[in-house]
Formats: structure tokens, C-alpha cells, sequence
RNA sequence: GGUACCGUGGCCGAGUGGCUAGGCCGAGGUCUGCAAAACCUCUUACAGCAGUUCGAAUCUGCUCGGUACCUCCA
């Protein structure tokens, strides 16, 4: 274990607080995954970038971290009024298509992007779908419990009930009042018998293709209740850390909390992490909205509001450049400034092995190292880790240029440094890995035909090599030790 | 309408009661055959108004503007 201080901000207090995890050595982390009946747009994308890097920080410092995050694939209910049809069943009849084709396809998809992003897998992904026997049996315990109730084969959940004995809404701080006010009268045929209760588990309709039997008819699963299941089936009654877009927190997760309470009354997790929203000129990146960017078109450049592709890593990085908790705005020119950076701090990691060694350093490089923790100790704020990483960045550039020095201590400390949080925790890699021996061996050869013509003053063909392979998308520098080359 | 949050230099974005975030862009310089890269220097901002304070962009109040949630959404 790596000695630490860290902080996470706990939407549940509302405070930073020091990370303490319920079993030395462990942490137990539960991620709401996507729901998989359309394609997976880049606000997703950074919501699980980030909680990769927490994944991936985590792991680093030690902890055996087990991180669960689901595949919703049994479909949501498309209004509050728990009727109309289920999302993907929707879509299937629409293309024909078996419901769970349509799960295995935007599976794929969302598997394929978030690899694309560098993203690692989670220890479990569940799927809802393969828990509908724990679905049943928590939604037995909670009428067992007395805050559910059965009403025409569909089961409801007691908020009203629930909320005079928990504080229902604990996560968000909203007053129980203000809730009602907001949510419609209930009509004279519904079956709810409190504004806000929600389902457990809905009767199907005979047309509806996604259902499985239960004790009380054939049916399926509310909106909640997979999250609820499956987080305590593998982590437990109660664990570490529980995250998720920041949008889930005042329904989704308001009402998660609810149901494992009401089941094994525990709050499931300690620490309750929401991400903020991915914007696009300010504003939410959402499907509905029709604002949202997919990954291919980004990588292409195939969208109107981008001039030009740009590849997973930028985005990787650029996500990186901001808080977690921050909005983040989606733009042309953020993007280019990324690009730019991303590539300037990977140039100076490849500088980094051949850089020389000294008696002494001119940098304080342990403090260097200290700064970069301590950020990352602070809510994980990647942005002010990145600042100290490029100040790692001159460093190493001014060391190469010979205007600064580093002992071989501190180079190897500084080598460390930027492995361990370029490449295994902030995530990020090479992108252009096409870079063999042979193609350094035909370069040399090119290079070295080119010194010979300046040395000739013949700039007239050195020039033209340098434009030529400009062209094809290497750059050509000329620096005190010789030529060397980058591939762009 | 209710409830939150936010408003930082050309752009993105940290942070915070006094001490330079950082990235990109721009200007000048070093280097160089010329470039490029790199390094150095410069440009020094915190919506507006009022207040608290020795001192506020950071705290308080008001105003203006924006966003999110309240309905599926990461």
C-alpha cells in the first residue's frame, strides 16, 4: 500500500472527506452503466473515463479494488405514469429485431468505445437481465419489510411509508414537499397510491416482449431495482463507493438508496460520487436534445460543430483537463488545445530515456512527485495533477536542451512518476505505434542522405526532404545532436 | 413555478480571504542556413453593484445572465 491522504467529495454530506474503506486493503465500487438501446454519445463516455481514472488511482495506491458496473439491458418504462412501452422492446419492433439483438449490438458498441478510450473493464459488468431472479426476491423482501405493496399484478414501492421513518431524500437535500409539488396528481385509474412511489416490478402488457414470471404474474423489473440487486449481491450490503452521472442522482439513485434500505436497512454506500455533465455551447449533452456527439463521428470529423477529426486519446485528455465535478464545454477550439497539449506531453515522455544525467539536479524533483499526489489525494482532481506533470514536462525538455540538469535519482524518480500517472492512471497512450525499427532505420538512412546535403549548403534538397516527408507526416527537427524526427 | 449550482484573461479550465494554476492561442527573444521543436520573457483575469475586512476574484446581500434537476438520460 501506498501511503495516502485521499479525499473524495461524498454527495451524501456534501463535504470532501478523508476515504476510509470499510475493509482494509478493499474497495468496493458500484458504477450505473449505460443502458444499452442506442448507441453509447460521448457525455457517457466521460462519466466512465472518469470513474476509470478513479478505478485506476485506486489500484495504484494499493487497494484491491473490486468495481461493478452494470449493463441495463431489461429496458426502462418511457413515462413516470409506469405505462407505454419498454425502450427496447420499442426499438426492436421497430427494426424487427429480437430485443436482446439490440442488447448485443449497443453492447458491443459501448464496449468497442470505451476500449477506444483506453478505459479498463470492470472487475463485473452485470446485466440486469441475468439478475431478475435477485430482482424478485428483494422485491419479496421490501413487501416482506412493509414499504411495497402489491396493486392489478404490479408491485410499488411506499415512499410515503418509507419517508416517515428515513430521510428519503438524503442524497439530493430536497424537501419531501417540494417533491409533491412537483409530481403530477394522481389520476383515478392509477394503482400507485402515493405521488411518489415508484414500480418494483410492472405487469406486463401481453404485446410487451421483454417479461419473466413472478409471484405476482408475468412481468418485469422497475427502473431502480437492478442497481439495488446487483451492487448487493457482489459488494455486499454495504460498500465503499457508489457513482454515476450526476442526473441520476436526484431519481435514480434517490431511490436505489430507498429500496436497500428498505431491504436490508443499510445505506449501500459510504461514499456517493456523481459526475457532472459533458456540454455542448453550454448546454447538457443528452440524446434528447439531439446535441450529443458519437464517437465516430468525433474521430472523423464527421459532425457539423467539428472542423476536424480528433482521435480518443485528445478526448481522453482533454476529459482529464477538467474536474469530474465540473461541466465540461465541447468545443472546435478546447479540442485543438488539447490535441496540441496531449502531444507535447507525450514528446517529453519520449524524450525522457535519453535524457542526461548529472550530479545534481536544478529541480526539486520529490516535490514535483509530492504536488502530483497530493492532487490526485484532493477529490482526484486531475486537472491540477496535469499541471504538475507539464511542469515535469520543462523539466525534462530543459534537461534535454542541457539548460537544466537531473541526477540519475531524480531521473528515475521523474521516469516513475510519468509511467505510473501518464500511462497507468491517467490512462493515456501512444497513439501512433507504427513507429518499428525498420521505419527508424529508413529514416536514419533519409536523415543521414540529408545532413550530408547540408553540409554541402545543398539546401535546395535538404529542404525538399524536409517537405517532402512533411507531407507523407513526419517532422523533421535539426537540433545540436543531429536530426531526429517525429511521426505526426 | 420549485430546488440547486454556476458566471475566471481570445478559447478550455484549476484554485482561493493577502503569495504565478495549467493547456492552447498571441507578441518578443535564444537556438538555427531557413524552418520546426524546445526553452526564456511578456500580455495578469475573476459578471455588475453595495457591504464585511488592514486586505476579496475568494465571505455577505442584491441585481443581471446561464445551466441542471423536478419526466428516460452518464
Amino acid at each position: 500500500m501506498i501511503p495516502n491522504n485521499l479525499k473524495i467529495y461524498n454527495t451524501l454530506t456534501r463535504t470532501t472527506e478523508k476515504f476510509e474503506p470499510l475493509h482494509t486493503g478493499h474497495v468496493g465500487m458500484y458504477v450505473c452503466g449505460p443502458t444499452v438501446y442506442s448507441n453509447a454519445h460521448l457525455g457517457n463516455a466521460r462519466t466512465f473515463m472518469s470513474f476509470d481514472v478513479i478505478f485506476r488511482y485506486l489500484t495504484h495506491l494499493g487497494y484491491k479494488v473490486r468495481y461493478v458496473r452494470n449493463i441495463t439491458d431489461a429496458g426502462h418504462l418511457e413515462s413516470d405514469a409506469d405505462e407505454g412501452e419498454d425502450k427496447i422492446s420499442k426499438k426492436a419492433k421497430l427494426e424487427q429485431l429480437e430485443p436482446m439483438e439490440i442488447v448485443q449490438r449497443y453492447t458491443i458498441d459501448f464496449h468497442n468505445m470505451m476500449q477506444l478510450f483506453n478505459a479498463l473493464p470492470p472487475s463485473i459488468e452485470p446485466t440486469a437481465t441475468g439478475h431478475i431472479i435477485e430482482q424478485i426476491e428483494m422485491t419479496k423482501k421490501i413487501i416482506d419489510n412493509g414499504y411495497a405493496y402489491e396493486a392489478e399484478g404490479s408491485i410499488y414501492f411506499d415512499v410515503e411509508k418509507f419517508s416517515k421513518e428515513h430521510n428519503y431524500t438524503i442524497l439530493t437535500g430536497r424537501k419531501l414537499e417540494d417533491l409533491m409539488n412537483g409530481t403530477r396528481e394522481l389520476g383515478g385509474q392509477d394503482e400507485k397510491r402515493g405521488r411518489l412511489d415508484f414500480a418494483l416490478w410492472i405487469k406486463a402488457k401481453p404485446e410487451h416482449l421483454m417479461k419473466w414470471p413472478s409471484p405476482w404474474g408475468v412481468g418485469f423489473p422497475g427502473w431502480h431495482l437492478e442497481c439495488s440487486a446487483m451492487s448487493s449481491k457482489y459488494l455486499g450490503d454495504q460498500f465503499d463507493i457508489h457513482g454515476g452521472g450526476m442526473d441520476l442522482a436526484p431519481t435514480h439513485h434517490t431511490n436505489e438508496i430507498a429500496q436497500n434500505l428498505a431491504c436490508s436497512h443499510k445505506n449501500p454506500a459510504r461514499y456517493w460520487i456523481h459526475t457532472n455533465m459533458l456540454t455542448v455551447n453550454g448546454q447538457k449533452m443528452s440524446k434528447s436534445l439531439g446535441n450529443s456527439f458519437l464517437p465516430h463521428e468525433l474521430f472523423t470529423g464527421n459532425h457539423k460543430l467539428l472542423e476536424k477529426g480528433y482521435s480518443p486519446m485528445t478526448v481522453r485528455f482533454f476529459v482529464l483537463q477538467a474536474h469530474y465535478r465540473s461541466t465540461l464545454d465541447f468545443g472546435n477550439e478546447a479540442l485543438q488545445a488539447a490535441e496540441k497539449g496531449f502531444t507535447r506531453l507525450m514528446n517529453a515522455v519520449k524524450l525522457m530515456d535519453g535524457v542526461p544525467v548529472s550530479n545534481s539536479s536544478t529541480s526539486d524533483i520529490p516535490t514535483l512527485v509530492a504536488n502530483v499526489y497530493a492532487a490526485m489525494n484532493d477529490d482526484f482532481n486531475t486537472p491540477i495533477a496535469l499541471s504538475h506533470l507539464f511542469e515535469g514536462v520543462r523539466i525534462i525538455n530543459s534537461v534535454n536542451d542541457k539548460k537544466e540538469t537531473l541526477s540519475q535519482d531524480d531521473k528515475t524518480l521523474l521516469t516513475k512518476l510519468f509511467n505510473d500517472f501518464v500511462f497507468d492512471i491517467l490512462g493515456l497512450k501512444e497513439e501512433n505505434e507504427v513507429n518499428t525499427d525498420k521505419i527508424d532505420g529508413l529514416m536514419n538512412m533519409i536523415l543521414d542522405v540529408r545532413t550530408d546535403a547540408k553540409a554541402k549548403k545543398d539546401f535546395t534538397t535538404s529542404d525538399l526532404i524536409r517537405d517532402k516527408l512533411k507531407e507523407i507526416g513526419f517532422e523533421i527537427k535539426d537540433g545540436k545532436e543531429g536530426t531526429s524526427y517525429t511521426i505526426n
